[in-house]
DNA sequence: CTGCCTGCAAATAGTTTGCATTTGC
DNA sequence: GCAAATGCAAACTATTTGCAGGCAG
């Protein structure tokens, strides 16, 4: 973990306060494009570094879940997500309790700081509605 | 969904082959090696448009789970996964049910062709011996 | 023979990193 | 003042794609 301590730069400010205004789960690239309006000289990079830093912190979260694109949400209240598989787009929902769940096996007994996820994924409303898609059966 | 007609090609069916014998997991460069002991001239566009059209057949599982490196498992049955935020390995572990637990929301409700997976993560036992990692609390 | 498939190489997408400079505390 | 952070650009990694020739059915 983190030892050193970290600064609260006008870049990491701005970043955290546009992830907190949206509900889209957007991409590192789509953080970008909304903190240029307010620092048009912020850099890619930048913003992929103070997404890790923010993440580490718990400050925000790095939503790793199936597919390529990472996708990040301010949001820290205990809550699930939706993906569409179709456009990719991550929404929420409420938080799926997981204590129900049969995990006991002896693979999982070797693991330490074990983590429960449950990914959802689907086509969301706009995308099944798109003629000529591979989703109508 | 594919219409035309595949063909079983030499690459295609060595790539089936070896994929079926490990347990791993592989990622599609880890692959691309274990084929070309068979089949030397074989290019790694040729592993990742097999396995892509292997998988639409639902021949071989795609495992997009979190992180960024996608691997695939010929092993049909339904099992499950946990991974090691550590070294990205994949590990089966025995079929989770997931038919308990509560989904009833709303959001669900505006989505199609819902899927749901247990996600696992953790440290594996390798990993959680070496010494000087950040996995010790 | 036909058109799906291959090898090759170049392109792309997302993310990370090295470095000189700037800035928060 | 000094370490941490920035902007820029180049590097990197995983994956996809265009194309000319090859091969399964």
């Amino acid at each position: 973990m983190r030892t050193t301590q970290s600064r609260m730069t006008r870049q990491r400010k701005v970043i955290l306060e546009e992830l907190g205004k949206v509900y889209t789960h957007p991409t590192a690239d789509e953080i970008y494009t909304m903190v240029k309006e307010k620092l048009p000289n912020i850099s890619l990079g930048t913003v992929y570094r103070n997404l890790d830093l923010l993440a580490e912190n718990n400050q925000v979260l790095k939503l790793e879940t199936a597919g390529n694109i990472r996708r990040y949400d301010a949001n820290m209240n205990p809550h699930s997500h939706i993906r569409c598989v179709s456009c990719g787009k991550v929404f929420d929902v409420p938080y799926i309790d997981t204590s129900k769940l049969n995990l006991n096996s002896e693979c999982l007994n070797a693991f330490r700081h074990i983590n429960i996820r449950v990914e959802l994924d689907g086509v969301c409303t706009e995308c099944s509605q798109k003629k000529n898609n591979n989703y109508y059966k």
